[in-house]
DNA sequence: TTATTTTTTTAGATTTGTCTAAATTATAAT
DNA sequence: ATTATAATTTAGACAAATCTAAAAAAATAA
């Protein structure tokens, strides 16, 4: 079957939301894609015609066998363009995620198994997260916010947030990138930043804005 | 001003008709797009609203400066990305054209700036025709089809058909790519054929169907 | 348990891009 | 100069994807 564009932008929508909350509702579709509810449950009754998901009016929506698969391609598709922009065109990686949602729905599957051998069958996208196979494989990364981890806890920086601008530049000042080894020593309650030693380095200071938007793979 | 993909798709189809016939017609547009004259006439309409072109029912369309600057950006995408398939993703290049028509409507200036940076400003695409530069320029080429060009006149190989699927591997055969240096030695009223001498090989035949998918520039 | 609030759906409208069938205009032929 | 043919436009319809406003259902609070 063929998937328009906006029916993709949902499905991987509510892939993503489900990810969380095995029941995705309208109003949360309708944060995520900046649309109105009414347009969310025309779409949803739309999608269930062609039988990708289980809808029930009024109680939520679940993508099937048959939605994930057709969710987890765009997916691969969107990350290795992602790894593409920034390994051979030398975006930062604040940028890359707005045209890689364009560039996910095009459509051939010759293009995007040639793409991933000209890239060397990378695993992960810049932001950290998993690029499943061609058959939509995928590792599950068990990954916490960095402001989500136990102090004393060592743990290794395996994601960054991929929708927020700025991050690149005030992560390479503070010299953390994915694969970097850090450990929370102290939490301040009063504004929630945190102060972070990494390996041959002083105590740095993040804020909990900053930590928000890091993910780690406690050891 | 912003374009869908169905309005960049009428902009470079009358750019590419204009080329041959200064004034293009409903019907050629039609053809030319595979849909049918009405719904060529409400596209017009609109695209006159946006100022791009002039319209004049009943007797045909013209792009205007805006309107050629526009298809010159969109000429600029398909080519790059189709030297990008072909040099980076080693796609033959009878199979480029379908997926370029896809990639030419990422809308990142951006990107294709880098892009351009990464394939080092290739002047033309794999099927010989001329790259414009980001403000459009182009250089002209002035070539023939092979079958057009008269006997014993010296010529160059400086294109081939970017629509027709198996022409590499026919060409590949008759060691004929871009460069090859050409002359034709006898035209065979009868069927169309021709005897073409290549430097170094003995006379080889080609049938007038293959002919006119070679372009050439003469000496 | 009933009332209030929140969430979701329905009804009806709009824009884009397409179509078919009919009407109109231009062109070619007699 | 009519008439016939071909090209083009108009009228009206439709599907996709969106919206606003109103109605209905579910969840929450009193
Ligand atoms: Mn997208
Ligand atoms: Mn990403
Ligand atoms: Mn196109
Ligand atoms: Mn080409």
């Amino acid at each position: 079957m063929n998937f328009s564009i906006a029916e993709e932008n949902y499905i991987k929508a509510i892939w993503r939301l489900q990810q969380s909350d095995s029941n995705v509702t309208t109003n949360e579709l309708s944060a995520e894609l900046q649309t109105k509810p009414a347009s969310v449950t025309d779409m949803l009754k739309r999608l269930k015609e062609k039988k990708i998901l289980n809808y029930e009016p009024y109680y939520g929506v679940k993508l099937n066998t048959d939605g994930k698969k057709i969710a987890l391609g765009i997916i691969r598709r969107h990350r290795l363009w992602e790894y593409f922009l920034v390994e051979k065109l030398k975006f930062e990686w604040d940028a890359v995620h707005v045209i890689a949602e364009e560039l996910e729905h095009v459509s051939s599957p010759e293009l995007i198994e040639r793409l991933d051998h000209f890239l060397g069958f990378p695993k992960a996208d810049p932001h950290g997260d998993p690029i499943p196979d061609s058959s939509g494989r995928m590792e599950t990364t068990r990954h916490i916010s960095l402001h989500q981890l136990k102090e004393q806890q060592p743990a290794v920086v395996s994601g960054v947030n991929d929708q927020s601008s700025g991050l690149p530049e005030i992560l390479r000042q503070k010299k953390i990138s994915i694969g970097t080894k850090v450990e929370i020593k102290q939490r301040f309650l009063f504004d929630g930043s945190l102060e972070i030693k990494i390996r041959n380095q002083p105590l740095i200071t993040l804020s909990e804005q900053l930590a928000k938007n890091i993910f780690v793979t406690p050891l």
